[in-house]
DNA sequence: CGATGCATACCGACTGGTCGGTCTGGCGTC
DNA sequence: GACGCCAGACCGACCAGTCGGTATGCATCG
């Protein structure tokens, strides 16, 4: 176990781990270094500073659920709606287990170091508006196929449902409870089939 | 100026504001004194400590907010569904300004403390609550109203309203542009009218 | 009325612990 | 034998909290 040269790595994931339960500011070096199993020395070894890691651990994220959403089977069905409630249940269904487990890095991060790291809140708003951007093309597919013309964009219904989950991940937090979280889920998910059920937006309404 | 005997009050006042925009682990002791003008003598005079201080900052955010939204123009109108929508408007209509003017102080503090300060946590799950409380008898009065038997309950809904909130605040401070959050407030009207417009929601319908 | 005493409000130098970051030394591997 | 990788003692800045002190009411009594 624990082989040598994969320090880096682990670094990142143990990260990952604790910086998603205690906050940035809050965890100190030596927590990521006990959580990965490492000492200081292999901590600066890797990386210059606790921020560059932190760079490092949201490029790291973003490699990481890049891959996750990537192979999540919400992509199989054949029409585009169908694919992005899809997208909506199984963000539901990942709300399990721990706090830690279903709630988002760069979220977190981004409400602690907005104002004083810009180099790190960007990486973080590449991390959120880059995977609120993969639901775009089904969106407007769906738009299209459904001959709806509204007065929203593609764009904005992806951003608002990433809002609606980091919403959720909040409530989640004051409660210690995930009900809430699946909740709020469930109405984002309504929205969108009222959406594109609405005789009132469709095009071809008399 | 800078009378005495009004130091608590400054003291707290400072705190919303300078916590709202560093968070809180990231905000100092005298970052909070040199805002209200006062030293830290003053402050550990009526503040036991930091943790205490937060408490009692999250207590007169309850109340500021409480009076705040007690008083807004959004009561106004006789239909309780216009009441609830002119809610929206007014949340959107307030996210204006520097992001810490618009921003929430306890979804703010509940990301950092979730985990590691029980009481706190438990207060600014309080207001969260609370003020989603609010809601709910205009939410109820409005699907009576409006004769509708949904599958969710006022009160989810007045949570959802909250998510989104939360949500917004987020890639506010992610992108350093109000504009995103008052784009998602929309879709949060958009739902609410369509969830109380739609023919499938009506216990009516044929 | 002034003096005396006491409580509350406030000040700011200081302390003691904490934590990011450094440095020296060692171990394995090519 | 040099170089990547790591260990952990150590340093120094930083900061929550302390402590001894001063200032300002506000009673009560002679």
């Amino acid at each position: 176990m624990a082989a040598r040269h994969d320090s880096k790595t682990r670094l990142l994931d143990a990260a990952l781990k604790v910086v998603r339960t205690r906050g940035y500011n809050a965890t100190r070096v030596e927590d990521i270094c006990a959580e990965a199993g490492v000492t200081k020395g292999s901590f600066f070894h890797h990386f210059k500073s606790k921020d560059d890691l932190a760079l490092a651990a949201v490029a790291h994220w973003i490699e990481m659920t890049g891959g996750f959403f990537a192979e999540a089977p919400y992509h199989a069905p054949a029409d585009p709606l169908d694919r992005l409630l899809a997208y909506v249940d199984f963000r539901k269904s990942i709300i399990e287990g721990d706090i830690a487990e279903f709630t988002c890095l760069v979220g977190t991060m981004t409400q602690e170091i907005h104002e004083s790291h810009p180099a790190l809140r960007d990486a973080c708003a590449a991390s959120i508006f880059g995977h609120a951007a993969t639901l775009e093309p089904d969106i407007e597919a769906a738009m299209r196929q459904r001959g709806i013309a509204p007065d929203w964009t593609p764009a904005s219904l992806a951003r608002h449902s990433q809002a609606v989950l980091q919403g959720a991940f909040i409530l989640a937090k004051a409660t210690g409870d995930r009900t809430v979280a699946r909740e709020s889920v469930d109405h984002l998910k309504r929205y969108i089939e009222l959406l594109f059920a609405s005789p009132f937006a469709r095009k071809d309404r008399p």
